[in-house]
DNA sequence: TTTTGAAGTCTCTCC
DNA sequence: GACTTCAAAA
């Protein structure tokens, strides 16, 4: 499939100068939205409508129209969205556009702060926590105001960080969302606020930033001071945001903040594809648009470049059936192809198989493995498939559902870094004191608290006198904290370095406390050549925080760009993405949709809409599979496993090739009509592939 | 006060 | 099957 038929036309560079031709490249739709003046402007842009096409083209019309690059600010809603962007925003204008800035709303919040922050009375050397550490430090709170021991049912500390970053980014009360959520815990919500003051109150004193914080702290800069406002807004003269139906309340006020002054703001959305609602966002933010920002022009894109017929049939049925619908449905001119795949398989295992199988023959066919891509609901429901791909050598790349940076382990080794860095990281010490023999709760606090009284001087901990079981532990802690702060030579791998010193204490513990250390001590060595990418220490924290790895191939160094390689990715994360060939496993209703997004209406909704997302992937070839038997007794429940996903009811079935795998060796049997010779599955025709077979 | 072992709780999505 | 929490032992 040449890629002059998925795209219109190729970006095309143009001479300084020269005027592009727009009308020739996009469509009329995209053209005017790419052409638009000054003022604000709303894009709806349906699944593969050309929506980067557009925004990069639009980065392209205002560079040339005289606005400078580093005066324009592109948010997007992940890191590799916004490398994607200015990748081909380069391509397009050359390496001017390089100085657009661009990155996450978080990152961007980042940068701000570290420069304008100390003018709004917070310290520069803030450490960004993450969310496990923000529940860490819910759980401090929480213990400190004696709850830990009360009735079992009082919340979690992940329930409590859940209800406070929600409160945060979507602006409704603690009252409100702990009714509507977590009736439950109605009695306690005069604890919910005191426990959240002292969390607030914990985070100034022990110089904090959570995620949260730093949307927050980006609005009420721009907010609370007009002198700030004018600086910060200043910076830029159009502010272009990504993915706006993923955008919360918070950021809608942080848009507006940055706008305030000239009201060039575009954004781009679809309602079909709002997915994060649990981070806060909510889709009628696209639609208040317009109320936010007076005078807005919108622009609808409905015309579909990406999927052929076939596919786009079926994601239209699928999204026709949505409660709420404010996009028309797509229309594409790729007649024909092959239509999209209903597969039912007797378990895991086979499902497995049929993927595998299939994924080889598209791969003989000529489809180069970065084109295909294998979709879940959730991380865990790859691991047989990566299991068998590992054993047929098939190479692959996993996205989304990465636990390297949350592994218990990984996390050890940053504190201590996050010490040196941050003497006040309280977080970060109890964690590394409970570390140690002969120091538990009580001890660790202790200690905490003696060098709060000490000012967090860099001797304090040296000073405090432990008890005597845990004197040894307490001198090794000592010396390399010594060794750490004192070897500051400006060498390259300095924070290689530094973990590799970190390590000479750790790595024993580690030994001790795991039975199977050494997958997790090939994680730390795969962290120092991580490390040994960053300049500095603040960088490195501060980047793993907001930039974590997006594969674990990130992780070992190397660059897997040139790499023919499968891509397994959660729904989630395969939004803004396109394969030639994509396959959605575990299309089993209490899987996709996940049972515990039943519960409500908008639960409900939400998981329709990822599933489109997902099915919206496929350009060539669609396939969906699930397993009848889940027989894994890994959940007792009264919703059946062995169902086809809710969302695949008949008249989206009826547009899809309906096949049912037959039992051993048998080929498949079409369960519509009688099986055609073309549909016949040889499973060990291919075996013979070039990966080897299994025996 | 720490450690240890046993019972109990859920399983996600992401900056 | 991994992680948390609780109660009893050291």
């Amino acid at each position: 499939m040449s890629e002059a038929i998925i795209y219109p036309a190729r970006d095309r560079t143009v001479e300084p100068g020269q005027t592009r031709d727009f009308a020739a490249e996009l469509n009329a739709e995209q053209a005017k939205a790419a052409t638009h003046g000054d003022g604000p402007l709303l894009i709806i842009a349906g699944a593969g409508t050309g929506k980067t096409r557009t925004l990069v083209y639009r980065v392209a019309h205002l560079i040339d129209r005289g606005v400078p690059a580093d005066r324009i600010l592109l948010l997007t809603f992940t890191r590799r969205a916004a490398q994607e962007m200015l990748a081909r925003a380069e391509r397009l204008v050359g390496g001017n556009s390089r100085r657009v800035h661009g990155g996450t709303f978080h990152a961007t919040a980042h940068r701000l702060l570290r420069k304008y922050g100390p003018s709004a009375g917070l310290s520069k050397d803030f450490t960004i926590m993450d969310q496990g550490d923000s529940t860490d430090l819910m759980q401090l709170s929480r213990a400190q105001l004696g709850y830990a021991s009360m009735g079992k049912r009082f919340p979690k500390k992940e329930t409590l960080q859940y209800v406070y970053s929600r409160h945060i980014n979507t602006g409704f009360s603690v009252e409100d969302i702990v009714r509507d959520d977590y009736g439950q815990f109605v009695e306690y919500l005069e604890d919910f606020t005191k426990i959240f003051a002292d969390y607030t109150k914990r985070k100034q004193e022990r110089n904090l930033v959570d995620y949260d914080d730093l949307l927050l702290f980006w609005a009420l800069m721009l907010e609370a001071s007009p002198e700030l406002r004018d600086r910060i807004g200043g910076l830029y003269d159009h502010v272009l945001v990504d993915e706006y139906q993923d955008t919360n309340t918070l950021q809608a006020r942080i848009l507006k903040g940055m706008c305030v002054r000239h009201s060039n703001i575009t954004v781009v959305g679809d309602d079909a594809q709002s997915i994060y609602s649990f981070r806060g966002a909510n889709f009628r933010n696209i639609l208040d648009f317009p109320k936010q920002f007076a005078g807005a022009t919108t622009v609808t894109l409905e015309q579909n470049y990406r999927s052929t017929k076939p596919i786009l049939d079926v994601t239209n049925t699928l999204i026709s059936r949505a409660a709420e619908r404010f996009t028309k449905n797509l229309r594409t001119e790729r007649e024909g192809g092959e239509q999209p795949w209903l597969v039912c398989a007797r378990d895991e295992q086979q499902q497995t198989r049929f993927v595998v199988d299939r994924i080889l023959e598209l791969h003989e066919e000529g489809t180069p493995l970065r084109e295909i891509a294998v979709l879940f609901r959730a991380g865990y429901m790859s691991a047989d498939l990566e299991i068998e791909l590992t054993n047929r050598k098939i190479p692959f790349e996993k996205w989304g559902g990465l636990k390297f940076l949350e592994a218990a382990h990984v996390k050890d080794v940053l504190a201590f870094l996050r010490i040196i860095e941050n003497p006040r990281d309280e977080v970060s010490w109890y964690r590394l004191l409970l570390l140690l023999p002969g120091i538990g709760d009580a001890t660790a606090r202790a200690a905490i608290d003696s060098m709060a009284s000490a000012a967090w001087q860099s001797g304090a901990f040296g000073r405090f006198s432990p008890p005597p079981r845990a004197r040894a532990a307490h001198g090794a802690l000592v010396s390399l904290l010594e060794t750490l702060r004192s070897g500051q030579t400006p060498e390259d791998a300095q924070v290689a370095l530094e973990i590799a010193n970190v390590r000479r204490l750790y790595d024993d513990i580690l030994r001790e406390r795991y039975d199977k250390p050494e997958p997790r001590l090939a994680d730390l060595d795969q962290l120092q050549v991580i490390a040994a990418g960053y300049p500095d220490r603040a960088t490195f924290l501060s980047a793993l925080a907001l930039e974590p790895p997006q594969a674990s191939q990130d992780l070992a160094g190397g660059s897997k760009e040139d790499e023919d390689c499968l891509v397994l990715s959660t729904a989630h994360s395969s939004k803004g993405k396109e394969w030639d060939a994509v396959f959605l496993i575990w299309a089993v209703d209490g899987w996709f949709p996940s049972a515990r997004c039943l519960n409500s209406d908008e639960g409900t909704e939400e998981e329709r809409r990822l599933m489109y997302v997902a099915l919206t992937r496929a350009r060539n070839h669609l396939l969906v599979t699930y397993p009848l038997n889940a027989y894994s007794t890994r959940r007792s429940s009264d919703y059946s496993l062995d169902q086809l996903s809710r969302f695949m009811d008949k008249g989206v079935r009826d547009k899809m090739q309906r096949v049912a795998l037959g039992s051993g060796d048998s080929p498949a049997v079409n369960v519509d009509t009688a099986p055609p010779a073309a549909q016949v599955l040889d499973l060990r025709a291919l075996l013979r592939s070039k990966f080897g077979a299994t025996s």
